[in-house]
DNA sequence: CTGAAAGCGCTTACAG
DNA sequence: CTGAAAGCGCTTACAG
């Protein structure tokens, strides 16, 4: 028997509907509670029946749980960005989690974005933006929510982490590029405060070194977008040496950074340029750009987040640590050639 | 004088601080309540300093107001909504509102999203998803959450709306394709049961016959994907007329429709067949597609949007209705050619 | 296994 | 303008 028009049922009302006490029938919406099971189901039916479930803001306030996640976000013109967020949180609420969120403009607005956040009492904060030299950490852990980065790094290298081997990328880049006979080699770089960024670099370039090459030329784009990579290309033209292959940042840096070199400077890619991607967003598998790219392992990156996210959420103690999970394969399309036939 | 490391500072604390009552240190944070001003100075420069701020699930336990607004979204690879997503996001919070997100990946999962997300008892429910016919509005209107549908319409013409004139859009299309010269027309239709698609083709075909052509033909790509788009383009050859003028449905399946054309059975975009799309996504100016298309007045539908926020979230009455803001101008790229010329 | 009572952190009539 | 008290909707020791 619904009450009031604009207000919701609350314990009392289904209480008195059944003739119990409140304590009985809060603890039917506990698991581990001592409650007789036929009380429970009794409950619990006459409950979806006439459409009661608990206020989860009364109920935070003595659990002290408030099952809300804070997500923040600022990486916005990548794409692998949009799916993660949203894929993440239908995944989160399978597990009962929900998720606020939280946008930062500018990278620089993060910790802003986490304060605000943190108001919440979030149970947990998964961070998906960029820049490495934000406090978030110090913040979230002085408010008593862990953090976890996803895709990134904390500045300090504390805090919790999911992570694929972006230093294993890069290398396995350099040693493909190699492998297929290139010998000059080229880094676009994005967001020089990404560890992504830092990290693909590192690999990529130690190891053309530790094959033999030149170090490669590193080109500084900036940011991680179409139009830092479309500048890059455009750029190619001004570097001391013409490379024939490249490794950029990520896919949406590589897919603009190939249109920059073939309409601004008439090189054709794969044939007089070899370019490979990183993430292996849903774009780079189109048939207007068929990307060679190296894939994100996004599945098992997802999985390790969520389950990460209830252990720490139910408060199981966890060392604070960063999970490197192995770079998913590279993905061979239409962009890197085979030199080899060119060389002795 | 901070006190136990995991518990947040309570009225309490702050007013055994200052020596007031939590009467008075709670009034503090209302600009209607009735304190003295150089009282409430004094509270908010100490609660800044030891850094209190009101619990806000307490707080709506009281005033029935969570300012919270629930975000569902389900559009997610048309890279439109991430950006209206995370934009309508940071413009909510510079009102004091907070987002929370509800991700449906399918369509059909949109009422159950919605179903979640109510539990929060949100002030207001923002729907940013496809499917006209999902019940969201019946639901939330149940829970006493007010909802604006965002570029949608909800199935039965209730609810808040803003969006923009897709029928005035579809016509401006068919009278540019007119203008130039077109005498055969293509709309490729997106989701049968988007309000957006439905308008946009409706305006698009009539006007098409209002100025003397053919009924436009329709294809049925079936979603608003890039692949759907490809799809199509590959289909037009299995059409009963050559089309030499097409609109679609929005940008992200128009690029996906020019690259099946060109790529699939070699005809050329705009040589052979003019494309428009919708939305004028940041992807539509890119080098690589250049694409030609009706700009969505985005601006001006999110400020529309935060201000009935705004108005709903603080119970200012407003009737139901339909924002319908102007389209946006049609912004010539590079997939339309003047046929003029080719014709008597 | 069940119920009466206390209390989570707030706000808001009610007196003064 | 200020304070003491009641109460928002819940959960959880504490008795029984």
């Amino acid at each position: 028997m619904p009450r009031a028009k604009g207000s919701r049922l609350t314990v009392k009302d289904l209480a008195r509907d059944l003739g119990m006490s409140v304590s009985t029938v809060s603890r039917a919406f506990y698991p581990d509670a001592a409650i007789a099971e036929v009380t429970r189901q009794t409950v619990l039916k006459r409950a979806s029946e006439i459409g009661y479930r608990p206020n989860p803001f009364a109920k935070s306030l003595i659990t002290k749980k408030t099952q809300i996640v804070g997500m923040v976000v600022s990486d916005l013109t990548n794409p692998f960005y949009p799916e993660v967020m949203t894929r993440l949180t239908s995944l989160l609420q399978k597990q009962g989690m929900n998720v606020m969120l939280a946008s930062a403009e500018h990278p620089d607005g993060i910790d802003e974005a986490v304060d605000l956040l943190l108001m919440y009492q979030p149970d947990l904060m998964i961070v998906l933006a960029t820049n490495l030299k934000s406090h978030a950490r110090e913040r979230c852990e002085a408010a008593g929510a862990p953090v976890i980065f996803f895709n990134r790094l904390s500045a300090d290298g504390l805090g919790f982490g999911v992570s694929c081997d972006n230093i294993k990328g890069g290398m396995n880049a350099a040693n493909h590029l190699v492998d297929l006979g290139h010998r000059e080699l080229l880094y676009v770089s994005a967001f020089p405060d990404a560890s992504t960024n830092i990290e693909r670099r590192q690999g990529f370039c130690d190891q053309a070194v530790a094959r033999g090459l030149n170090p490669p030329q590193v080109y500084e784009a900036g940011w991680f977008t179409y139009e830092a990579g479309y500048e890059a290309g455009l750029a190619v033209k001004d570097l001391p040496r013409r490379p024939d292959g490249v490794l950029c940042a990520n896919d949406i840096v590589a897919i603009g950074f190939i249109e920059g070199v073939q309409e601004g400077i008439g090189l054709k890619v794969p044939k007089d340029m070899s370019v490979i991607g990183y993430d292996d967003i849903a774009m780079a598998a189109w048939p207007s750009h068929r990307l060679t790219t190296i894939a994100q392992p996004l599945e098992e990156m997802m999985d390790a987040t969520v389950r990460l996210a209830r252990d720490l959420a139910s408060s199981i103690g966890h060392e604070q640590h960063i999970l490197h999970i192995p770079p998913g394969p590279l993905v061979e399309r239409s962009t890197v050639a085979d030199r080899r036939k060119h060389h002795d």
